[in-house]
DNA sequence: AACTATTTATAAGA
DNA sequence: TTCTTATAAATAGTT
């Protein structure tokens, strides 16, 4: 329940903030529609999450007619009418450093909240650091059962493919056999493919492209079925 | 008074659809102020009002560089340009995409985390999952040096205050030899506490609570003076 | 613009 | 996350 008027200022505990952020979003949001129908209005929002996430509305067409529209509006009085969009060589030294900048509110963010998992940020004592060591650690081992487990639906699924095109192909031979007497005219390619613990791991392997040794056989793994 | 649910179409009475308009865009304004100061979001609205009246807000720096930043966000990774045959136009194309790879992969292990914490679901790919590991082990080795170099001044302020008053103490020792002339009155302690590579340690473990050893002589501490 | 009866939004808890 | 609920906030219609 609320208590109290909500103070304005940033929420420090990220969990309450996360959760305030979706609901006062979508609240926003709401309002945004609603003043579009009550009002025949045309209302676009942009809202970019702390971490650096993108929401948008636009209640009327596309958020592009619309940023066009305002463009239009604001560039009024004697602003250059040219080349709006092309302009190689200084754009995209600025969209990288955008880029870049975006980056580093994603990393502040995920040291933010790696703090907060915690204790609060600032300066860390020798203790706290310690804690943190260990908490990292316990992600990373989080991080390689989640892979574990991937990986071990992906197994199960190609050996239930492996069944089922063993079972098909001796249907199939049966067939041939059946139809022509020729003993010769079906080669068994199915017997002759590896196992399952030697296909999977190549078909997984789309999914990876660097180091996929270290990522499927390092010995510090803890997974267990 | 309000008489009943608001309803959801557009109000005829002119006078009364301005009327709304004007209090509902003020609150519209006031939502978006409160949500980007609670929860560290950049929220930008346009309105257009139905009789083309522009109406603005950015909340953090300009609705410019916010409109930039949305373009930024939105076109994915791979457009235009692709008439030019210049180097330049192709690296910076791939740069970009790179760094709205890397903007992806922190993004996802941000909700990843925060879902982790608070309730348990998000999905990521075997192969990102992979990258936040390495992410991880490389916090993990920087956390480590910072826990070394705050050894490392500790030992050092402590070899100070060894040195500091092993001379006081010598110092002392002299006054009372000239003083009374007895040499017995005064035990050598300095003389025999142990060296800077023992007291520091117990020193340091104020600040410890839970294995020290480990703490300060893991073998896998990745520090150089 | 100011007032106020109501609806609506939402913070905290489950 | 979703549901509930107590309370704060927004606002429709009136003055």
């Amino acid at each position: 329940m609320v208590r109290g008027k909500v103070q304005l200022k940033l929420i420090e505990n990220p969990v309450h903030r996360q959760v305030t952020f979706c609901k006062r979003r979508a609240g926003l949001l709401k309002k945004a529609r609603e003043i579009s129908v009550l009002c025949d209005a045309d209302v676009g929002i942009i809202v970019f999450s702390n971490h650096g996430k993108l929401y948008e509305l636009a209640t009327k067409g596309t958020m592009k007619g619309l940023i066009e529209r305002y463009k239009l509006m604001t560039s009024e009085g004697a602003h250059k009418c040219l080349g709006d969009d092309q302009n190689p060589p200084q754009e995209y030294e600025r969209d990288i450093s955008m880029l870049k900048k975006e980056i580093n509110v994603l990393q502040k963010s995920l040291s933010y909240m790696l703090g907060e998992i915690s204790f609060g940020h600032g300066q860390m004592s020798l203790e706290e650091l310690y804690i943190l060591e260990r908490h990292l650690e316990i992600w990373v081992g989080h991080i390689r059962t989640k892979k574990m487990q991937i990986m071990f639906q992906e197994i199960q699924s190609l050996k239930n493919k492996e069944g089922i095109l063993r079972a098909t192909n001796e249907f199939l031979q049966e067939q041939i056999v059946e139809q022509n007497g020729c003993y010769d005219a079906a080669p068994d390619l199915v017997q002759r493919s590896g196992h399952f613990d030697v296909s999977p791991l190549s078909a997984a392997n789309n999914n990876v492209n660097t180091e996929p040794t270290q990522l499927f056989w390092d010995p510090q793994t803890n997974f267990s079925f």
